[in-house]
DNA sequence: TCTGGGGTCCTAGGACCC
DNA sequence: TCTGGGGTCCTAGGACCC
C-alpha cells in the first residue's frame, strides 16, 4: 500500500503558522509580481476566488471580504516544507518527496497496522512538529492514492485520511471520481474520453479497451490504465532525481524596452541558473535564451524568440554561461517592443564530475571555479547576490513586484548579520 | 509501371504535473 | 494599470548512416 501527504492548502498554511490571527479567514498567497492567486485558504475558495485567478480581478472583493493577501514567500515555504517531509520520514520505511507540498510513503512493510490509524498518526505529528495541515490518502498504487488523497480531502474533512485498502472500497473511489479528476488525465484527455461517454474513473476500468487506450493516448495512459486496476506501474524513485534542465524566468514588474535592462535581467538569470547548477553539481552543455512581449496587451507589436547555444564544453561557470547568454541575447534581441518577460534556462545537464575540459580552457577554467567557489560562500552568509556580476547592475527598473511579503521567520540568518 | 530494409540521433511540440 | 514559474515524459518526423 501507499499513502500521498499532501498539505493543505499549503502556502497559505505556511503564512498561518507564523501569523495565528489568520485561521479562521480568508487567505490568499499571489504569484510573482502579485499576479495571480496561486494559494487560497478555504475560506478564501468559499468566496468564489479561482486557482491561478489575476488579482486584479478580485481587487474589489479582496476589500470587501476584507481577505488577507501575500506576496509570495517561497525562502519561507521551501524551508516549511523541509522540516514537514522530514518528519514524515521518519515515520515510514521509505518515501519519495513529489513536490513542494506532496510526499509518497512506501507502507508495504507495515501489513500489521491499521492504515488508517497510521494515516492519523502521521497527520497529527507533522500537524504537532510544524503546525502544518496535512491529508493522507492511502490505496495499492500511486494513482489510486492521489485519488483517495482527494477523496479525504472532499469527503472526510474532519478525518483528514482515507484508505482504500479492500476491493470494494476502491471500487467506490474509482466510482466517486470523475474522469478528469484523475491524476494524469488533463484538460485533452478528459475532452477525449468524456466524448467517448466515459464519466468517471471506474468506467474507464471496466469498459474501455486497452488497445484502444494504447492507442488514443500513448504509453502514458496504457500506465494510468493499469495503475486504476492496481497494478503498480510508476517505478518508485529511490534518490531525489537529479534535473535534466534548469530555468530561471520572471515577468517584469513593468514593461521594459531599453536592451541594457533586458540584458541585466538576463544577467541575473543567469547567474542564478549558475548556482542552482553549482548546487547540484551538475554542468550544462547548452543555454537557452528567451524574451517576450506581453501577450495580454493586443494593442502592443508582440514579439517572441529564443535561441539555443551550444557550449564548447559542459560548465556551471557564471562567468562562461554569461558569456553565451549575451551572445545569445545579441541574436535575438530587437528595439521597438515592450518586453514583459524573459528567462534562462540550461540544457543537457551532467554531472560535473564527468565534464571533459577542453585542450586550452584549464588554465582560466581553475581560475574561475575558484571564484565561483567564494562567490558562492559569501552570498550564502551574507544574502542572495551580496556579490554578483557587473552586468547585473543595481538599477532593476524590472525587479518583482512584491507588495504584502511575509518574514524570513526561518531563514534570517543573513538579514540579522546584513543588518549589524 | 516500377523505387529496400534496416538502424540511430536529434528536435519540436504536445501532453501532463505542481 | 494589473494575468507565475518551474518541471517531466512521449511521439512523430527529419536527417543521417549502412
Amino acid at each position: 500500500m501507499i499513502a500521498l501527504i499532501d498539505c493543505n492548502n499549503f502556502y497559505c498554511s505556511c503564512e498561518r503558522v507564523f501569523n495565528p490571527g489568520l485561521l479562521g479567514r480568508a487567505l490568499i498567497v499571489l504569484s510573482n509580481n502579485d499576479g495571480c492567486a496561486i494559494s487560497r485558504s478555504e475560506e478564501a475558495k468559499e468566496l468564489g476566488i479561482q486557482m491561478a485567478q489575476p488579482a486584479f480581478m478580485i481587487d474589489e472583493l479582496i476589500k470587501k471580504e476584507e481577505v488577507n493577501v501575500f506576496s509570495s514567500n517561497y525562502t519561507l515555504y521551501d524551508d516549511m516544507s523541509r522540516r514537514v517531509m522530514q518528519v514524515i520520514k521518519e515515520l515510514v520505511p521509505r518515501a519519495e518527496v513529489y513536490s513542494v507540498d506532496e510526499i509518497f510513503a512506501d507502507l508495504s512493510g507495515m501489513k500489521y497496522k491499521d492504515l488508517e490509524e497510521l494515516g492519523s498518526e502521521i497527520k497529527d505529528m507533522v500537524g504537532r512538529c510544524t503546525g502544518i495541515p496535512v491529508t493522507v490518502g492511502i490505496a495499492p498504487t500511486k494513482t489510486l492514492a492521489k485519488m483517495a488523497n482527494r477523496y479525504a480531502k472532499k469527503n472526510r474533512p474532519g478525518e483528514g485520511v482515507f484508505s482504500a485498502d479492500t476491493k470494494e472500497l476502491v471500487e467506490m473511489l474509482l466510482s466517486a471520481t470523475k474522469i478528469g479528476d484523475v491524476w494524469g488525465i488533463g484538460k485533452q484527455f478528459e475532452a477525449l474520453l468524456s466524448g467517448k461517454g466515459f464519466v468517471t474513473a471506474l468506467d474507464l476500468v471496466n469498459r474501455a479497451p486497452e488497445e484502444w487506450i494504447r492507442k488514443e493516448m500513448s504509453v502514458v495512459g496504457q500506465r494510468l490504465f493499469h495503475e486504476l486496476k492496481g497494478i503498480n506501474c510508476i517505478p518508485w524513485e529511490e534518490t531525489t532525481k537529479v534535473r535534466k534542465n534548469i530555468c530561471t524566468s520572471r515577468s517584469f514588474g513593468k514593461l521594459i524596452t531599453r536592451k541594457n535592462e533586458v540584458a541585466q535581467s538576463i544577467a541575473k538569470f543567469t547567474s542564478s541558473c549558475g548556482e542552482k547548477l553549482r548546487k547540484e553539481k551538475t554542468c550544462a552543455r547548452r543555454v537557452h535564451v528567451f524574451l517576450q512581449t506581453n501577450p495580454h496587451r493586443p494593442q502592443d507589436p508582440q514579439y517572441f524568440q529564443s535561441i539555443t547555444l551550444e557550449l564548447e564544453m559542459a560548465t556551471n561557470l557564471t562567468t562562461l554561461l554569461l558569456k553565451h547568454a549575451m551572445k545569445a541575447l545579441d541574436m535575438i534581441f530587437r528595439e521597438g517592443y515592450n518586453y514583459q518577460k524573459a528567462g534562462v534556462m540550461m540544457l543537457d545537464l551532467i554531472p560535473q564530475k564527468e565534464v571533459q575540459l577542453g585542450l586550452f580552457e584549464t588554465l582560466t577554467y581553475e581560475k574561475d571555479q575558484k571564484l565561483m567557489e567564494k562567490v558562492d560562500e559569501l552570498n550564502k552568509v551574507f544574502g542572495k547576490d551580496v556579490v554578483r556580476f557587473g552586468v547585473q547592475d543595481y538599477g532593476q527598473n524590472w525587479k518583482l513586484k512584491q507588495g504584502n511579503l511575509s518574514g524570513a521567520y526561518t531563514t534570517r540568518l543573513h538579514q540579522v548579520i546584513k543588518a549589524s
